[in-house]
DNA sequence: ATGTTC
């Protein structure tokens, strides 16, 4: 006589899989979110990849696929974060960490007058009266970088593994990490204020206008990547070509499972768009890999870099009695820090994180990708650097 | 994540 029925647990069991090898350091809360949150209704299939750490509600290092509906506040906040790489013409063997930290000085406010006019002239290609922003808060914070995870390194080849990578063991390159910055939060909030967190139908009025402010924020995104790596670029006397952008918080519509339906990615690196960047801590080697084609067990989609370890409370205390803060300020490959925030300086030590080789060798093991190279920081800038003198 | 926020 009970009134729920094993069809209706049926109706609602969803496939969930993590890609993890045994070396990868996993959590048991982020499991639990990885659990609770493939249960949504809607969901079919839910994939932690090897970075998968607990986020707010949500954990991040997942993908999420489901049918007729879809759920912005998985995506979360900074919709279309993602990362840019480009080859720049500077020499590896003649690049200076404090030479270029000199030259970089302080990129963390709007972008210089001369870069800006350019700038705007892009935004014009952004459809501001669908968005809970006014074109001034975009032309304020397009070319900054951000806080938390956010950083854009230089860095060089450390090691080839393919002989075919397009890779230049001579040049410097740059790797640009960042997203919509304020523009995707509001987008959330207005978002979260009128439907919490039960989702959208797909199809309906409420879903269309959500998607054309969620492809806004991406496009934005990109361009925000495009013109930090122009303003470091500009500063450090260099030209580049663009390798790559590829976004990792975002939601698409995608086939799985033989039905149409939305993939939503949540700190989780396309495998369907070419190569991709999986970068470590600012302590550790960034991976260039190489997808490979035609499995979907892992929703079309990678580790977004290495995952964190530790939450970002919890690393002060572990951390400030061991290192006084200029001597986080290097890494263990003599790079530089730029950072003169001392709590987010201790939030993103690389202690913090979750071994890089261990994650890549995860993805390498379940046969989702293989390397093309290694790249190793020489200089990473988060916030602060000097202000330019004279 | 955050033209954060206590």
């Amino acid at each position: 006589m009970g009134t729920t029925t094993p069809f209706q647990e049926l109706q609602h069991a969803a496939q969930v899989r993590v890609l993890a090898g045994e070396r990868v350091w996993l959590e048991d809360a982020a499991l639990e979110q990885l659990r609770i949150t493939a249960r949504l209704p809607h969901i079919r299939a839910a994939v932690g990849l090897p970075d998968l750490h607990p986020g707010r509600g949500y954990p991040v290092g997942a993908a999420f696929f489901s049918v007729n509906h879809f759920y912005p506040a998985l995506v979360g906040g900074d919709i279309g974060c993602g990362m840019g790489l480009w080859r720049t013409d500077l020499r590896a063997h003649a690049a200076s960490a404090s030479k270029l930290e000199k030259q970089l000085g302080n990129i963390d406010g709007p972008l210089p007058d001369a870069l800006m006019a350019d700038a705007q002239r892009q935004l014009d290609g952004i459809a501001v009266a669908q968005l809970p922003a006014s074109r001034e808060m975009l032309a304020a914070s397009i070319g900054t970088i951000g806080g938390g995870n956010h950083f854009a390194e230089l860095q060089v080849v450390d090691e080839v593994y393919d002989a075919d990578a397009d890779i230049d063991r001579k040049r410097v390159h740059l790797l640009v990490h960042s997203g919509s910055r304020g523009l995707g939060g509001a987008i959330l909030r207005e978002h979260v204020e009128r439907f919490g967190h039960a989702g959208l139908t797909a199809g309906s009025g409420d879903a269309r206008v959500y998607l054309a402010q969620h492809d806004a924020a991406l496009d934005f995104a990109c361009l925000n990547r495009i013109w930090i790596a122009r303003r470091i670029l500009q500063a450090i006397r260099a030209e580049a070509d663009l390798l790559l952008d590829v976004s990792h918080n975002h939601v698409q519509e995608a086939e799985f499972g033989g039905e149409c339906g939305f993939l939503h990615r949540k700190g989780a690196t396309p495998s369907d768009q070419g190569v991709v960047m999986i970068p470590g801590s600012r302590g550790d080697f960034s991976y260039l890999v190489r997808p490979v084609a035609g499995r979907d067990e892992a929703l079309f989609s990678l580790a977004h870099g290495a995952g964190r370890k530790w939450s970002r409370s919890d690393c002060m205390g572990r951390l400030a009695h061991k290192y006084r803060s200029d001597e986080l300020r290097r890494t263990r490959f003599g790079s530089t820090v730029v950072c003169n925030d001392k709590e987010l300086l201790y939030e993103e030590a690389p202690q913090a994180y979750k071994d890089v080789d261990s994650v890549v060798a995860a993805l390498v093991d379940a046969g989702l990708v293989t390397l093309l190279a290694r790249l190793r920081p020489i200089l990473t800038y988060k916030k602060g650097g000097l202000a330019a003198c004279c």
